[in-house]
DNA sequence: TGTGCCGGGTA
DNA sequence: TACCCGGCACA
């Protein structure tokens, strides 16, 4: 295998998106192909979900014409997963070099498609079924099957990775074979894949066999049928991976902290201050690739150009904080060690997270900010990758990017959906390298940008410095709710509970 | 004073 | 179970 090959290279670059509230990630090789132009060769990944709302985990990575991670010379790259699905197939690596960064007057320019067009079906908050039509035509699920933990480890769709053959030209089989080993590799190679939930390391490692035997019979199918992957995850929240899980859960003492409560696994190496982060602000609305750097930009924008509110209306009632995450990008050059850091450790076997029901009566509602930390040591211009992304729905497309000189593996990603019916995404951080934070910010949060921060915080359950509990109420989260987000007059957006006068299920703490 | 939501009530 | 609302705590 070439992961060592990949390990040691110079720099690659991926984008990630993620687009689903669900869990049960199967992998599936979506696009490999090359660029002739470009001398590229590129990969991409779905995560197919067996829930009824698949998501997407998307991926491409620059081989040279040797098969190896090719040098980006640019800075980060941020592809919101129809980009890199459509751009890559055109000129890979070009739409690649994109970066964070947009000025307003352009990022108008590319997003007219959504000018005066309705808000997000429904001009309320989406349903299901509306949801459906933000997916990508690849991961349907119209069968209709899917929410229920069973289904989840059975890579129905990704069971056939969709390969036209017209794309696999006899000269580039194997360097796209190598891309998507490289982009499995990713997802596979670092030790901690053992432990990750099996059935999201396993697809990856299907992904990957299923890649080098394609290179030898040109066959891009392979049987599923054997895989006895577990219907049921098993109950996680012992052990070390509570920390992880249980950050979200801690309730009242962590109150504040539920802030910056990151959804990661902690990093034993000392992290970087975040003392060079700039905050970007990019919109989530589909097809809009819009990034500004300014929050009032981007709520003006999804303001005025996604919901067809007036400009200058004052009128703002928070839902175009639906449309945009906040990023935090460093530019800062994080470079030393990460090259020389094995990509393999001892790690402490943990646990599959558990992916409980979601409740089915509120639309998907997840928030989730990631956290991708690299380095370039070719690249001290450009922006290293520290990005915190968030999207409020599930098919939300999270974007990450990632160039990273450092062995780079993404053990696992996984979706945590607890009771609050928020969904969670996760990913087991490598002992080393490039650290992966995914965390569950609230609506304070949103408003705060810079407040929270990336702070990799410890938490521990058991931690008995609190902030003093007076009386038997909960502290008031800070979070606006439903009720200041819409208003009195838009009582119908609200989510059941508010209605109710319960605890807010669509703005958690 | 507005907001969040507990607790209790009704259908 | 779904829904409503009084009333209280909190910011
Ligand atoms: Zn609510």
């Amino acid at each position: 295998m070439n992961s060592e090959r990949l390990l040691n290279n110079k720099s690659w670059a991926a984008g990630l998106s993620y687009c689903s509230p669900a869990s049960g990630l199967t992998g599936d090789i979506k696009h490999v192909g090359h660029s002739e132009s470009s001398g590229s060769t590129v990969a991409s990944v779905d995560i197919t979900q067996g829930d009824s709302s698949p998501g997407s985990f998307l991926c491409a990575v620059l081989l040279d014409d040797n098969g190896a991670p090719k040098e980006h010379p640019g800075e980060g790259v941020a592809q919101s997963r129809n980009e890199v699905t459509n751009e890559l197939k055109e000129k890979h690596s070009a739409s690649l070099n994109k970066i964070c960064e947009m000025d307003e007057r352009d990022a108008q320019k590319r997003s007219p498609a959504h000018r005066g067009n309705s808000r997000i079906p429904g001009d309320t908050m989406p349903k299901d079924s509306e949801v459906a039509g933000q997916r990508t035509e690849s991961q349907s699920d119209p069968s209709g099957l899917g929410g229920s933990p069973e289904e989840w480890g059975h890579p129905r769709a990704s069971s056939h990775i969709p390969m036209p053959g017209h794309r696999i030209a006899a000269g580039h089989a194997d360097r796209e074979v190598m891309a998507a080993a490289a982009l499995t590799s990713l997802f596979t190679s670092h030790p901690l894949g053992h432990s990750v939930p099996e059935p999201t390391n396993r697809v990856w490692k299907e992904s990957l066999s299923a890649s080098y035997s394609s290179s030898t019979s040109g066959n891009w199918s392979w049987d599923t049928s054997d895989q006895s992957v577990p219907s049921t995850p098993s109950p996680p929240l012992n052990g070390d991976i509570s920390k992880g899980f249980l950050l979200s859960s801690q309730g009242d003492d962590i109150a504040e902290d539920s802030e910056t409560t990151h959804f990661l696994f902690e990093d034993p190496i000392p992290r970087k201050r975040k003392n060079s982060m700039k905050v970007m602000f990019k919109c989530l609305w589909k097809n809009c690739e819009t990034v500004l750097s300014s929050s009032s930009g981007i709520q003006r924008h999804v303001r005025t150009l996604h919901l067809g509110r007036n400009r200058d209306s004052d009128d703002s009632d928070g839902e175009e904080d639906f449309y945009y995450s906040e990023m935090e990008v460093n530019v800062d050059t994080l470079s030393e060690g990460l090259s020389s850091l094995a990509p393999t450790s001892p790690i402490t076997p943990m646990a599959p997270p558990i992916f409980p029901d979601p409740p089915a009566s509120e639309p998907a509602h997840v928030t989730v900010q990631a956290v991708l930390r690299f380095t370039s040591p070719l690249s001290q211009s450009a922006p290293s990758a520290l990005c915190h992304i968030r999207t409020d729905h599930a098919y939300q497309i999270l974007f990450v990017i990632i160039q990273a000189s450092a062995p780079v593996s993404i053990p696992a990603a996984s979706v945590f959906r607890p009771s609050d019916g928020e969904t969670r995404l996760s990913w087991q951080s490598p002992p080393v390298g490039p650290s992966i934070q995914i965390r569950v910010p609230n609506v304070a949060d949103r408003r705060q940008p810079f407040q929270h921060a990336t702070v990799t915080k410890s938490h521990t359950p058991a931690t008995p410095t609190h902030k003093p509990f007076t009386g038997s109420r909960k502290p008031r989260g800070e979070a606006k709710k439903c009720r200041k987000v819409y208003g009195m007059e838009k009582r119908d957006m609200w989510c059941t509970a508010c209605r109710w006068k319960k605890a807010c299920q669509r703005f958690t703490d």
